[in-house]
Order: structure tokens, then sequence, then C-alpha cells
DNA sequence: GCGTCCAGGTCTACC
DNA sequence: GGTAGACCTGGACGC
């Protein structure tokens, strides 16, 4: 079955598709060779099924591995959609940083929109699997959770767990089997939050709480401290924090400071001059060389 | 082969 | 509120 989902002016999917290292986690896989996002999405009521999206002139493409009903079809739409922020209103963002000669090439290229899961239970958790350790590691962690808890789609692919189904596992499961370390406990009651109602993380996406407040109840979840709540609110469109880590220092170091080590105060003076967006402005720029060369618009 | 360091940090105890 | 030390894992590196 194949979809058709209209884009807005100046998106451009392999920026989007590859404006974030969730691209390269699983339940996403990235061919860059033929520019094909595919994922495995839990439908709950139904079946599991594997998408693969590719762009196309204002609009992009999604072929589903079954024929699905009115209602799962609609589902799709909507994940897609805010998997690939197609409704973030970037205008403002734009505007802010378009008379600015080093940061212009995000309007230019379709920058800014970036990659998220279909929910905030799975962005949370893998957030929490990329704190304090390599990516490799992340990513053996995250494999290990779709690998053994996803549902499976007919393609025997696996869509990321439920709640639900962390909630199911023990702790010793996640440090001797995801090999999540320190980080099992955590797990484990974030899961069992979740699932039991008594945490309700879908709801942070509409939170009308400020930044900081919404920021303090993230980090009432064990494992969440003040960059993976800060990582978690720019995936929820929030952009004023940078969410600081080692590889963001690394790189600003070597790209802005001319290979000497800098304070996170002066990073956070470089880029307060883009105000609400200055956590949007860091990434993009941090990020611009992920694609070799320059993506135009009109080449989606 | 072995020890050390560190990577897309966080928690707790203590001051 | 600020800080030191502990916490898991696994790859890179030096010896």
């Amino acid at each position: 079955m194949e979809i058709s989902i209209a884009t807005p002016p100046g998106f451009s999917f392999k920026r989007t598709a590859i404006s974030h290292g969730w691209y390269n986690l699983p339940p996403f896989d990235l061919n860059q060779e033929q520019w094909k996002l595919s994922r495995v999405l839990d439908l709950r009521g139904a079946q599991p099924i594997t998408v693969k999206i590719t762009g196309g002139n204002g609009a992009v493409n999604v072929v589903t591995s079954r024929e699905l009903g009115k209602q799962s079809a609609q589902q799709v739409v909507r994940d897609v959609r805010h998997m690939l922020r197609l409704d973030d209103e970037m205008s403002s963002f734009y505007a802010s940083i378009a008379d600015d000669p080093d940061f212009e090439w995000i309007v230019s290229s379709g920058a800014g929109r970036l990659l998220r899961s279909p929910t905030v239970f799975e962005d949370l958790v893998k957030t929490m699997c990329t704190t304090n350790c390599s990516w490799a590691l992340t990513y053996k962690m995250v494999d290990g959770l779709v690998g053994e808890l996803g549902r499976e789609s007919r393609g025997g692919q696996r869509a990321f767990p439920t709640p639900e189904a962390m909630a199911s596992k023990t702790e010793r499961f996640y440090r001797d089997v995801i090999r999540s370390g320190y980080r099992a406990p955590y797990l484990k009651e974030l899961a069992e939050r979740v699932a039991g109602g008594s945490l309700d993380v879908e709801s942070w996406f509409s939170s009308d709480l400020s930044t900081p407040d919404l920021q303090r109840e993230m980090k009432t979840v064990k494992g969440v401290g003040d960059y993976a709540a800060e990582n978690l609110l720019k995936l929820l469109g929030r952009y004023d924090c940078l969410a600081l880590d080692s590889w963001v220092r690394g790189k600003f170091k070597r790209t802005r400071n001319g290979g000497r080590k800098t304070s996170d105060k002066k990073i956070e003076r470089y880029y307060s001059r883009f105000g609400e967006w200055r956590g949007l402005a860091l990434w993009c720029d941090m990020t611009r060389d992920w694609l070799e060369t320059e993506e135009s618009v009109a080449i989606p």
C-alpha cells in the first residue's frame, strides 16, 4: 500500500532523515544510497507494520508492508508526520537566522526538523541509553531492546517495545541481556511507571508547563539528568536549552573554537543571539557536515 | 595480555 | 547549590 503525504514548502527529506542520530538506531534504518528510511510501527490494536519512506517533490511517499484499514492508515500518516516533524512551524526560526551568513544554509537546505520517534516513551528510553557511554554501546542496548521485546511485523522486523513489554522484564534482564549496566533499574522503573499509568510521558508533547518546569518533571525520572531532559525537550519542539554533552563540546571545540577547549558558558554565549531557537541553531551548526554536499530544497 | 582511559551523564552523600 | 566519587559497558590505546 502506498500513501503520499504532502510536505511543507522547503522541506528536505534528506536533511530531516539524517538530522539526528536516531536514524542510526533500531527500529529506524536509513539506506543512504536510495535515501529510504524504514522502520516498524507498532499499531497497537493490529500487527505492527514496516513502512519505507522516501522523499519526493512536495510530498513523502510511504510504502507499507501490507494493506491497511482506514484507522491503521490514519495512524501511519500521523506517525510519519510526527517523526518527520511535518507540522513544525519553522518560519520564526528561519527568520531568526536568515541574515546570518554562517547559518543561512539551514534555510536554503531545508534543515531544522529533527527526526524523532513516534512516541515520547521511545525517545526517552533511547536518550537514557545514550548517557555516559559510547555510541556503539547505545546501539547495542537499543538493538537489544528492539530484538528482545519489540513486536514483530509480518516481514520479521520488530517495533520498539511498548512500556508494558518493558515493564514485564526483570532488572536482571536489563543488566544481563540488554547490557545496560547501572541503567537497568532506571529502565525498569520508567517502564513500570508508564505502563502502570502513574507517569504519562506522552502528555509532555502538549504540556502547558514552562520549559524549566517541564524539565524538572522530566528529571523526576531516574536516569534523566540535565542533558537527557534537554535533549528530549528538543525532540518535543522546545529549543530554549542546549543539551550540551561531550560530543557537542568536542565538535564546538573543533569547528568554532580553533581546536581549543572551551567552557559551557562560552558555548551558551555563542548561541544566545538565537533566543528561544538557540538549541536548534546549535544542533544544526554542529551537524552541518552530516551531509557532505549542500542539499537544495529542489532536491528533496 | 593487561591496565587505563573515556565515551553523546546521573545519582547520592556530604559540605 | 555545589562538588566528589561511584556507577556499567566496551572499544581504543599504550606498554
